[in-house]
DNA sequence: TTAGTTGCAAATTTTTTGCATCACC
DNA sequence: GGTGATGCAAAAAATTTGCAACTAA
Protein backbone atom coordinates (compact mmCIF):
# COMPACT_ATOMS: atom_id res chain seq x y z
CA UNK A 1 0.00 0.00 0.00
CA UNK A 2 1.01 3.83 -0.94
CA UNK A 3 2.11 6.49 0.80
CA UNK A 4 -0.23 7.66 3.62
CA UNK A 5 -2.47 10.89 3.80
CA UNK A 6 0.27 12.45 6.46
CA UNK A 7 -2.47 15.91 6.46
CA UNK A 8 -5.31 13.85 7.77
CA UNK A 9 -3.50 11.82 10.04
CA UNK A 10 -0.82 13.54 12.44
CA UNK A 11 -3.32 15.79 14.30
CA UNK A 12 -6.26 13.64 14.16
CA UNK A 13 -4.44 10.37 15.93
CA UNK A 14 -2.19 11.37 18.66
CA UNK A 15 -3.85 7.93 19.42
CA UNK A 16 -1.46 5.28 18.14
CA UNK A 17 1.09 5.94 20.62
CA UNK A 18 4.49 4.74 19.33
CA UNK A 19 2.72 2.64 16.96
CA UNK A 20 3.06 3.03 13.17
CA UNK A 21 0.15 4.74 11.81
CA UNK A 22 -0.28 2.95 8.67
CA UNK A 23 -3.03 3.18 5.45
CA UNK A 24 -4.65 0.40 6.79
CA UNK A 25 -4.96 1.75 10.33
CA UNK A 26 -5.90 4.76 9.37
CA UNK A 27 -8.91 3.76 7.03
CA UNK A 28 -10.04 0.94 9.55
CA UNK A 29 -9.98 4.06 12.46
CA UNK A 30 -12.21 6.11 9.92
CA UNK A 31 -14.42 3.33 9.54
CA UNK A 32 -14.72 2.18 13.14
CA UNK A 33 -15.46 6.17 14.00
CA UNK A 34 -17.70 7.12 11.55
CA UNK A 35 -20.29 4.55 11.76
CA UNK A 36 -23.04 4.43 14.54
CA UNK A 37 -23.46 1.53 16.22
CA UNK A 38 -21.58 -1.68 15.88
CA UNK A 39 -19.41 -3.78 13.37
CA UNK A 40 -18.48 -6.77 13.29
CA UNK A 41 -15.62 -7.64 12.10
CA UNK A 42 -16.23 -9.33 8.71
CA UNK A 43 -18.64 -6.17 8.24
CA UNK A 44 -15.50 -4.10 8.76
CA UNK A 45 -13.29 -5.99 6.24
CA UNK A 46 -15.92 -5.60 3.75
CA UNK A 47 -16.30 -1.87 4.01
CA UNK A 48 -12.45 -1.70 4.42
CA UNK A 49 -12.14 -3.39 0.83
CA UNK A 50 -14.20 -1.06 -0.92
CA UNK A 51 -11.80 1.45 -0.13
CA UNK A 52 -8.41 -0.76 -0.22
CA UNK A 53 -9.07 -3.59 -2.66
CA UNK A 54 -6.01 -5.38 -1.50
CA UNK A 55 -6.62 -5.37 2.45
CA UNK A 56 -6.20 -8.55 4.18
CA UNK A 57 -8.53 -9.89 7.02
CA UNK A 58 -5.68 -10.78 9.32
CA UNK A 59 -4.93 -7.22 9.33
CA UNK A 60 -8.27 -5.92 10.25
CA UNK A 61 -7.85 -8.12 12.89
CA UNK A 62 -4.59 -7.91 14.12
CA UNK A 63 -5.70 -3.56 13.55
CA UNK A 64 -8.71 -3.98 15.66
CA UNK A 65 -6.65 -5.78 18.55
CA UNK A 66 -4.43 -3.29 18.51
CA UNK A 67 -7.29 -0.55 19.18
CA UNK A 68 -9.18 -2.36 21.72
CA UNK A 69 -5.52 -2.98 23.74
CA UNK A 70 -5.17 0.76 23.30
CA UNK A 71 -8.76 1.54 24.19
CA UNK A 72 -9.39 3.00 21.02
CA UNK A 73 -12.37 0.87 21.13
CA UNK A 74 -14.42 -1.38 22.37
CA UNK A 75 -14.94 -5.05 21.98
CA UNK A 76 -17.90 -5.84 23.20
CA UNK A 77 -17.74 -9.33 23.19
CA UNK A 78 -14.44 -10.97 24.20
CA UNK A 79 -13.62 -14.31 24.39
CA UNK A 80 -16.06 -16.90 23.25
CA UNK A 81 -19.75 -17.35 24.49
CA UNK A 82 -20.19 -16.81 28.27
CA UNK A 83 -23.90 -18.22 29.71
CA UNK A 84 -25.53 -17.80 33.04
CA UNK A 85 -28.42 -18.39 34.20
CA UNK A 86 -30.83 -15.04 34.93
CA UNK A 87 -32.19 -15.18 38.43
CA UNK A 88 -35.86 -16.95 37.70
CA UNK A 89 -37.92 -13.88 39.40
CA UNK A 90 -36.56 -10.42 38.03
CA UNK A 91 -34.91 -9.70 34.49
CA UNK A 92 -31.27 -8.59 35.43
CA UNK A 93 -29.12 -6.74 33.84
CA UNK A 94 -25.62 -6.57 33.47
CA UNK A 95 -22.79 -4.07 34.32
CA UNK A 96 -19.21 -4.82 33.03
CA UNK A 97 -15.97 -3.26 34.26
CA UNK A 98 -14.17 -2.81 31.19
CA UNK A 99 -10.66 -3.02 33.39
CA UNK A 100 -10.86 -6.76 35.14
CA UNK A 101 -14.28 -8.13 32.80
CA UNK A 102 -16.21 -8.81 36.22
CA UNK A 103 -19.50 -8.86 35.24
CA UNK A 104 -22.00 -7.47 37.98
CA UNK A 105 -25.72 -8.30 37.53
CA UNK A 106 -27.88 -5.67 38.65
CA UNK A 107 -32.34 -4.79 39.13
CA UNK A 108 -33.33 -1.74 39.23
CA UNK A 109 -36.92 -0.85 39.13
CA UNK A 110 -35.39 1.85 36.88
CA UNK A 111 -35.49 0.14 34.09
CA UNK A 112 -39.39 -0.87 34.53
CA UNK A 113 -40.10 2.94 34.70
CA UNK A 114 -37.52 2.95 31.12
CA UNK A 115 -40.19 0.04 29.40
CA UNK A 116 -43.01 1.80 30.37
CA UNK A 117 -41.90 5.12 29.11
CA UNK A 118 -40.42 4.41 26.02
CA UNK A 119 -43.68 2.12 25.39
CA UNK A 120 -45.64 4.46 26.08
CA UNK A 121 -44.17 6.58 23.69
CA UNK A 122 -43.47 4.79 20.98
CA UNK A 123 -47.27 2.71 21.39
CA UNK A 124 -44.74 -0.32 22.10
CA UNK A 125 -45.89 -3.46 24.03
CA UNK A 126 -42.24 -3.95 25.66
CA UNK A 127 -42.01 -7.65 26.19
CA UNK A 128 -38.56 -7.89 26.70
CA UNK A 129 -35.41 -5.33 27.82
CA UNK A 130 -31.70 -5.74 27.42
CA UNK A 131 -29.25 -3.79 29.77
CA UNK A 132 -25.51 -3.19 29.78
CA UNK A 133 -23.88 -1.16 31.40
CA UNK A 134 -20.27 -0.67 31.11
CA UNK A 135 -17.48 1.26 33.29
CA UNK A 136 -14.63 0.82 35.87
CA UNK A 137 -15.13 -0.59 39.14
CA UNK A 138 -13.73 0.95 41.98
CA UNK A 139 -10.54 -1.26 42.29
CA UNK A 140 -9.58 -0.79 38.64
CA UNK A 141 -9.82 2.76 38.93
CA UNK A 142 -7.35 2.90 41.90
CA UNK A 143 -5.21 0.79 40.46
CA UNK A 144 -5.29 2.69 36.99
CA UNK A 145 -4.45 6.34 36.21
CA UNK A 146 -4.73 8.14 39.53
CA UNK A 147 -7.32 10.98 37.49
CA UNK B 1 -27.32 -42.49 27.72
CA UNK B 2 -29.79 -44.74 30.00
CA UNK B 3 -32.96 -43.23 31.93
CA UNK B 4 -33.15 -40.09 33.55
CA UNK B 5 -34.77 -38.85 36.74
CA UNK B 6 -37.76 -38.34 36.79
CA UNK B 7 -38.31 -37.22 40.37
CA UNK B 8 -35.83 -34.01 40.44
CA UNK B 9 -36.89 -33.60 36.96
CA UNK B 10 -40.48 -32.72 36.92
CA UNK B 11 -40.96 -30.45 39.29
CA UNK B 12 -38.16 -28.47 38.29
CA UNK B 13 -38.15 -27.76 34.74
CA UNK B 14 -41.56 -26.23 33.57
CA UNK B 15 -39.34 -24.28 31.31
CA UNK B 16 -38.48 -27.00 28.52
CA UNK B 17 -42.28 -25.90 27.33
CA UNK B 18 -42.63 -29.21 24.94
CA UNK B 19 -38.73 -30.11 24.57
CA UNK B 20 -38.00 -33.18 25.49
CA UNK B 21 -35.84 -33.82 29.25
CA UNK B 22 -32.78 -35.83 28.28
CA UNK B 23 -30.47 -36.55 30.69
CA UNK B 24 -28.18 -34.75 28.85
CA UNK B 25 -29.91 -31.55 29.00
CA UNK B 26 -31.17 -31.74 32.55
CA UNK B 27 -27.02 -32.33 33.34
CA UNK B 28 -26.22 -28.98 31.53
CA UNK B 29 -28.94 -27.62 33.01
CA UNK B 30 -27.98 -28.26 36.76
CA UNK B 31 -24.36 -27.13 35.56
CA UNK B 32 -25.05 -23.85 34.49
CA UNK B 33 -27.78 -23.00 36.96
CA UNK B 34 -25.96 -23.99 39.96
CA UNK B 35 -22.67 -22.20 39.05
CA UNK B 36 -22.22 -18.62 39.86
CA UNK B 37 -21.05 -16.55 37.25
CA UNK B 38 -20.70 -17.44 33.63
CA UNK B 39 -19.31 -20.28 32.33
CA UNK B 40 -17.85 -20.54 28.74
CA UNK B 41 -18.78 -23.53 26.33
CA UNK B 42 -15.54 -25.50 26.72
CA UNK B 43 -15.83 -25.24 30.68
CA UNK B 44 -19.74 -26.25 30.26
CA UNK B 45 -18.85 -28.99 28.51
CA UNK B 46 -15.53 -30.09 30.40
CA UNK B 47 -17.60 -30.59 33.40
CA UNK B 48 -20.35 -31.81 31.93
CA UNK B 49 -18.15 -34.41 30.86
CA UNK B 50 -16.91 -35.43 34.42
CA UNK B 51 -20.16 -36.43 35.11
CA UNK B 52 -21.18 -38.25 31.27
CA UNK B 53 -18.20 -39.56 30.20
CA UNK B 54 -20.00 -40.00 26.79
CA UNK B 55 -21.47 -36.46 26.18
CA UNK B 56 -20.41 -34.80 23.14
CA UNK B 57 -19.37 -31.41 22.38
CA UNK B 58 -22.09 -30.53 19.54
CA UNK B 59 -24.85 -31.74 22.45
CA UNK B 60 -23.57 -28.90 24.61
CA UNK B 61 -23.52 -26.20 21.37
CA UNK B 62 -27.01 -27.29 20.93
CA UNK B 63 -28.36 -27.45 24.40
CA UNK B 64 -26.89 -24.00 25.22
CA UNK B 65 -28.94 -22.52 22.03
CA UNK B 66 -32.18 -24.21 23.02
CA UNK B 67 -31.74 -22.73 26.10
CA UNK B 68 -30.83 -19.30 25.15
CA UNK B 69 -33.64 -19.62 23.03
CA UNK B 70 -36.12 -20.78 25.50
CA UNK B 71 -35.06 -17.45 27.60
CA UNK B 72 -33.47 -20.06 30.50
CA UNK B 73 -30.22 -18.54 30.00
CA UNK B 74 -28.63 -15.81 28.83
CA UNK B 75 -25.75 -15.62 26.44
CA UNK B 76 -23.88 -12.64 27.10
CA UNK B 77 -21.80 -12.82 23.61
CA UNK B 78 -23.63 -14.15 20.97
CA UNK B 79 -22.67 -13.57 17.26
CA UNK B 80 -19.04 -12.54 16.41
CA UNK B 81 -17.26 -9.74 17.94
CA UNK B 82 -18.52 -6.27 17.54
CA UNK B 83 -16.90 -3.17 18.04
CA UNK B 84 -17.74 0.38 18.00
CA UNK B 85 -15.85 3.45 19.60
CA UNK B 86 -16.68 4.86 22.97
CA UNK B 87 -16.67 8.44 23.02
CA UNK B 88 -17.33 9.37 19.58
CA UNK B 89 -20.57 7.77 18.85
CA UNK B 90 -22.92 9.19 21.48
CA UNK B 91 -25.25 7.09 22.86
CA UNK B 92 -28.52 5.71 21.51
CA UNK B 93 -30.69 3.18 22.56
CA UNK B 94 -32.93 0.50 20.44
CA UNK B 95 -36.78 -0.58 20.68
CA UNK B 96 -37.04 -3.09 18.38
CA UNK B 97 -40.39 -4.78 17.11
CA UNK B 98 -40.53 -8.75 17.92
CA UNK B 99 -43.00 -8.50 14.71
CA UNK B 100 -42.19 -6.42 12.07
CA UNK B 101 -38.38 -5.77 12.83
CA UNK B 102 -38.22 -2.59 13.07
CA UNK B 103 -35.76 -0.30 14.78
CA UNK B 104 -36.61 2.56 16.94
CA UNK B 105 -33.62 4.27 18.12
CA UNK B 106 -35.16 6.59 21.54
CA UNK B 107 -33.44 8.76 23.88
CA UNK B 108 -34.90 9.02 27.76
CA UNK B 109 -32.92 10.31 30.69
CA UNK B 110 -34.36 7.97 32.33
CA UNK B 111 -31.09 6.25 31.35
CA UNK B 112 -29.05 8.83 32.84
CA UNK B 113 -30.26 8.13 35.91
CA UNK B 114 -30.08 4.39 35.86
CA UNK B 115 -26.08 4.90 35.15
CA UNK B 116 -26.33 7.32 37.93
CA UNK B 117 -27.78 4.79 40.18
CA UNK B 118 -26.19 1.46 39.34
CA UNK B 119 -22.93 3.22 39.22
CA UNK B 120 -23.14 4.92 42.62
CA UNK B 121 -24.71 1.81 44.02
CA UNK B 122 -21.98 -0.62 42.69
CA UNK B 123 -19.06 1.90 43.19
CA UNK B 124 -18.50 1.56 39.26
CA UNK B 125 -17.63 5.00 37.05
CA UNK B 126 -19.94 3.80 34.15
CA UNK B 127 -19.03 5.30 30.77
CA UNK B 128 -21.44 3.28 28.59
CA UNK B 129 -24.78 1.96 28.07
CA UNK B 130 -26.42 0.13 26.22
CA UNK B 131 -30.37 -1.07 26.21
CA UNK B 132 -31.91 -3.05 23.62
CA UNK B 133 -36.01 -3.02 24.59
CA UNK B 134 -38.14 -5.42 22.79
CA UNK B 135 -41.79 -5.64 21.98
CA UNK B 136 -44.67 -5.43 19.42
CA UNK B 137 -45.21 -2.22 17.68
CA UNK B 138 -49.07 -1.04 17.20
CA UNK B 139 -49.40 -2.29 13.99
CA UNK B 140 -47.69 -5.74 14.46
CA UNK B 141 -50.38 -6.61 17.46
CA UNK B 142 -53.45 -5.34 15.66
CA UNK B 143 -52.24 -8.38 12.79
CA UNK B 144 -52.84 -10.38 15.51
CA UNK B 145 -49.39 -11.58 16.59
CA UNK B 146 -50.69 -14.36 19.50
CA UNK B 147 -49.66 -12.43 23.02
C1' DT C 1 -44.60 -46.17 17.88
C1' DT C 2 -42.36 -42.20 16.33
C1' DA C 3 -40.61 -37.77 16.17
C1' DG C 4 -37.05 -35.58 18.49
C1' DT C 5 -32.26 -36.09 20.37
C1' DT C 6 -27.66 -37.89 20.65
C1' DG C 7 -22.74 -38.99 19.43
C1' DC C 8 -19.57 -39.06 16.05
C1' DA C 9 -17.13 -37.42 12.21
C1' DA C 10 -16.81 -34.34 8.77
C1' DA C 11 -17.79 -29.73 7.03
C1' DT C 12 -17.91 -24.70 7.85
C1' DT C 13 -16.78 -20.64 9.83
C1' DT C 14 -13.87 -17.74 12.63
C1' DT C 15 -9.38 -16.44 14.26
C1' DT C 16 -4.40 -16.85 14.47
C1' DT C 17 0.22 -17.47 12.67
C1' DG C 18 4.64 -18.08 9.67
C1' DC C 19 7.09 -15.86 6.44
C1' DA C 20 8.79 -13.08 2.57
C1' DT C 21 8.09 -8.43 1.19
C1' DC C 22 7.17 -3.67 1.95
C1' DA C 23 6.88 0.98 4.11
C1' DC C 24 6.85 4.15 8.26
C1' DC C 25 9.83 6.39 11.23
C1' DG D 1 18.32 1.35 7.11
C1' DG D 2 15.99 -1.12 10.44
C1' DT D 3 12.03 -2.57 12.65
C1' DG D 4 7.63 -3.35 12.56
C1' DA D 5 3.36 -4.01 9.46
C1' DT D 6 1.27 -6.24 5.57
C1' DG D 7 -0.68 -9.90 2.46
C1' DC D 8 -1.07 -14.41 1.53
C1' DA D 9 -1.60 -19.07 2.49
C1' DA D 10 -1.88 -22.41 5.69
C1' DA D 11 -2.88 -23.83 10.53
C1' DA D 12 -5.64 -23.78 14.50
C1' DA D 13 -9.82 -22.99 16.98
C1' DA D 14 -14.74 -22.52 17.29
C1' DT D 15 -19.22 -23.83 15.68
C1' DT D 16 -22.51 -26.29 12.78
C1' DT D 17 -24.35 -30.18 10.29
C1' DG D 18 -25.48 -35.02 8.20
C1' DC D 19 -26.68 -39.28 9.59
C1' DA D 20 -27.54 -43.76 11.82
C1' DA D 21 -28.71 -45.29 16.39
C1' DC D 22 -31.37 -44.38 20.41
C1' DT D 23 -35.06 -42.81 23.64
C1' DA D 24 -38.70 -39.73 25.85
C1' DA D 25 -43.34 -39.18 25.42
Amino acid sequence: MPKIDKESASHRLPLLAGQRLTAQRLLLLELVEKTEGQLDIYEIYRRAKERNRRISLSTVYRALRLFTDLGIVDDLQRDEHHYHTPKLSHEHYHLVCLGCGQVVEFESELVDALKESVGSRHKFEVTRGEVNLSGYCERCRKAGAPS
